[in-house]
DNA sequence: TTGAAAGCGCTAACAA
DNA sequence: TTGTTAGCGCTTTCAA
């Protein structure tokens, strides 16, 4: 054959209409068992493989899923995506990845990009996005999905959790522990809108317990990582040498900050805590462990994936908004520990 | 207007044919400037968003790469796939993501699938596959880029590296500082084919080097990561007390590996050495650093995705096959210091 | 620079 | 269970 071949070719091999190749292909279509049997094997025979993208374009469906993160390269958010897409393949969907790199302008090229190509579901990464992104999104006619945030205006469903109230609970326990001097590690404010508003629910506890609120060290702009949280506990040092506990932004970010004070020989828990957030393997067998916030990473991928097909099972049901509110859970480990 | 509007709808506004607006919205099209701009401000105005489904299936091409890894919750391929995915999206290219876990059958399977939505091009990491899926690959008529391994037959093109003679330049450089007693923690033999081929690379320079070749532990099926290099570790240390130095198939096993010796409080280096292997930034920060191979994830994906551009803007080139060698560097660090 | 006609490879809808 | 007809929304091709 000079060309690919296509469904007509097999139906003509296999002496039957192209529709019967067609329903043959399809998981659940009326085609006798012989029937297919010998459309499989001429199928085979020819090389042929099945072209999504007409049916898609005839039948209006793609079977993707458009996924928007911050960054692939983040344990949390790899979680959420494996999750997602786990639960998605049960369905026969597909994830459409698009990264925005910390920046809501690229969401929003990305969201415009990504729409182009018919996604059946859109799940875009927190809250806070550009007028024109959300105008994007609410005129797409498929289901959108906001998670990582608990936004005060949704768009439509939501599956995740407020940073800022979550972030609080942390600084409570080391309050309630007798931490008075408390350090905060993060990025620049633009960017990482949940680091922001990590930092913001850090600031508001602080408030509450009437403690000072001046130990903020920015350490750059997103995404900040073990080197940032090193080069950020120097500085906190330096500025803020009596701090007795630093929360930082991220379990990556917190790591670093606490090998900087190993580097230092400043014993952690004993001369300063340290706390992350996320619950990255890394704070669970570094020595000491480290104090963190599970996010249930992979839940919100997995609450999301489960919504969003049976949403796209259900499209009647799609018009009732939902809101999944992930509990984070606060992982008291050594490196808070009172000495 | 009660459905979602077409170009035609966008044509018949702006009083131009359907096919003026489809040269509006293709980049470089002659199209005049006034035309253009009443055209994409009627679009907007209307809400109109082109549809790819549509132009993909006409002019049989998708602007889709598709590309397999064994895990995203891997920093190693985060990497490689960020890199790519950055180059490609200079041309248009989007990935269409796959991830194995580890499982050639998964592998096979997730090649028929992406290939149905006509990849203009396929990167698969790794120069093993089941025939059905090399078959698959070999008749697909699009470039296929093997990457993150060295086949000895390969399919297409290649980006990547020999992570066996990678792995014996890491023993040579332990035996040069006089290591002779060493161990190996990696995943069971199958699965992770890389992880298999490091294996067999210190296997290899064990004997070249006439040293002793029992001191391999198995940490269960891949991925593995700290949890098993850790658990790993405590088998080595009983089983093997007076091993000198262990290399580890990941950073990610050695750092676990490392943390149970400081459980222990056994000095490394000193009593143990420790290697690992990728690059990942922990290894960077712990305390002490750990040696390990760069394999410069990031430059694979990138020369793979400059690889594919050029491809695909020259197509009589791409019969001419490709194999990139990337160089991993060895990255001496404090974990195997001779003290 | 613009338009008209045809068709990419499937499947919805209807018929048998 | 199988077939026929038409058409999904674009772009190729040819013409003006």
């Amino acid at each position: 054959m000079a060309r690919t071949p296509i469904m007509k070719d097999v139906a003509k091999a296999a002496g039957v209409s192209p529709m019967t190749v067609s329903r043959a292909f399809s998981q659940d279509s009326s085609v006798s068992k012989s029937t297919r049997e010998k459309i499989m094997a001429v199928a085979e025979q020819l090389g042929y493989v099945f072209d999504s993208t007409a049916s898609n374009l005839r039948s209006q469906k793609t079977g993707f899923v458009a996924v928007i993160i911050p960054s692939l390269n983040n344990a949390n958010f790899a979680d959420t995506v494996s999750a997602l897409s786990g639960e998605l393949a049960n369905h026969n969907l597909q994830i459409l990845l698009g990264y925005t790199g910390y920046n809501i302008e690229e969401e929003e090229r990305l969201i415009g990009q990504l729409l182009r190509r018919r996604p059946e579901a859109i799940v875009v990464t927190g809250g806070r996005h550009t007028a024109a992104a959300r105008r994007m999104l609410e005129n797409s006619a498929i289901p959108v999905v906001e998670i990582w945030d608990l936004p005060d205006d949704p768009i439509d469903h939501v599956v995740g959790f407020s940073n800022a109230a979550t972030m609080g609970g942390l600084v409570d326990h080391l309050v309630a522990q007798n931490y008075t001097r408390l350090g905060f590690i993060g990025a620049d404010a633009d960017g990482d809108t949940r680091g922001a508003d990590r930092r913001n629910g850090f600031l508001e506890a602080l408030g509450r317990h009437q403690l000072d609120i001046s130990r903020l060290i920015s350490a750059g702009p997103a995404p900040i990582s073990m080197r940032e949280g090193a080069d950020a506990m120097a500085r906190l040092l330096q500025r803020f040498p009596d701090t007795e506990a630093v929360v930082c932004v991220s379990d990556l970010t917190a790591f670093g900050a606490l090998t900087e004070c190993q580097r230092r020989d400043i014993r952690v828990p004993g001369e300063i805590a340290v706390a992350g957030f996320g619950a990255y393997d890394i704070s669970a067998f570094s020595v000491p462990t480290i104090t963190t916030i599970d996010a249930f990473s992979f839940d919100i991928g997995r609450e999301a994936g489960e919504l969003i097909s049976s949403l796209l099972r259900n499209p009647e049901a799609s018009r009732e908004q939902q809101i999944r509110n992930i509990s984070p859970k606060l992982v008291v480990r050594q490196s808070t520990f009172r000495v």
